[in-house]
DNA sequence: ACAATTGGTGACCTATCGTTCACTTCTTAT
DNA sequence: ATAAGAAGTGAACGATAGGTCACCAATTGT
């Protein structure tokens, strides 16, 4: 029965992980919640560190496939409307995909005892969106929309504040819609600051 | 022996929780670290939650005091270098006091399982410095140093990224030397961006 | 001077942790 | 049809978790 079970374990053990912190996750809980009797998980991981690493491997592997290629970036804007509307889609995703809010939670909460989830979560938090949005800003700027600057100075300053708002999200939808709500007025307020001389 | 004890107790506390988080500390490693015996804390504290809530307490009330206050403000910059350096100094110090250091780690690692840790986390994360820097920016925009704009998203555009570097900040000194020097130049960028037009 | 309190010890308790193992049940290849 | 392997069970394992208790030594108030 249930041909999947590994995948289905490391899915609990990621929400379970991301509330709760591995050390605060015990394998009676995890099994439980999947319908079986804890030993059983052993027929599939070697040990609870095991299941942790595979979750690592299954996590690093996402993000690179996701949004650590250059095929995945969007394409460059041509308008401050466009940056926003990009922008909007970008945060939309990341913060109503269940996974990548899981994902977001574990690291945050495991990265000071796990080197690997020390450098994901870097990627995931920082240098990802802001080797992206240098690329981005790399773009408009070429194409006369913003000022002439250090791209990548823009897209730190660009992505940090948003970053810090996409980590205020929690389940509660209203909540996550004024934070919505910020990053647009944010977003703006970027746009008219950076947007370059009307000639 | 030992006067102190239930202070040292917290301050050991604070530095393995802030290492291996909550359920990743034992009190046995607690205690022997103080050289003492396990039973021995029951004395001052009647379970390991009441340390973490004395903890969490003493947390609060020392943020309250340090950095909650309107009176810890500090003067307004009169210029681009003095916002800059007054920037340099407040990084500085709070990159270098283990304590402070510590606090922040042990709230981003118990941030999802207590509320009131939350509540500390945004505080010391998000919105404590952009209010501070709310009430500085408006100030600099009285004296016609930089653009008149909304202070409130100056404060939130100029701190976030900071926090976001503060938080890369690790014991290794030439890392936290290299994050320095990257909130200098941000700092600098800053104020070339929204400075007001030189007349 | 002495009873009471405080701070600390070591043995012990129960619960729970991750893990193992003999055994069963189900699926699948031959 | 049947042997082999994969998946799951339930009891048990040793280790360790947080916590209690009787006891002791030092300090303290009167």
């Amino acid at each position: 029965m249930a041909i999947n079970t590994k995948e289905r374990i490391l899915k609990k053990a990621l929400e379970l992980f991301s509330r709760k912190g591995y050390a605060g996750t015990n394998i009676r809980e995890l099994t439980a919640s999947l319908g079986m009797v804890k030993s059983g998980i052993y027929k599939h991981f070697e040990s609870k560190e095991a299941i942790w690493n595979a979750l690592l491997d299954e996590m690093i592997a996402y993000y690179g496939a996701h949004f650590g290629s250059v095929e995945n970036l969007p394409p460059v804007p041509d308008s401050g409307e466009a940056l926003v509307a990009m922008t909007m889609r970008m945060v939309d995703y990341t913060v109503h995909d269940e996974r990548i809010v899981m994902t977001r939670k574990v690291l945050t909460l495991e990265q000071y005892r796990d080197e690997r989830a020390r450098e994901l979560a870097s990627k995931h938090f920082l240098t990802g969106l802001t080797e992206m949005f240098t690329v981005i800003f790399a773009g408009m700027m070429e194409k006369g929309l913003i000022r002439r600057d250090d791209p990548g100075m823009l897209a730190f300053a660009y992505t940090t504040p948003i970053s810090a708002l996409i980590h205020q999200c929690d389940r509660t939808p209203e909540r996550t819609q004024r934070i919505m709500e910020r990053v647009e007025a944010f977003s703006r307020h970027f746009w008219e600051t950076y947007r370059a001389e009307q000639s």
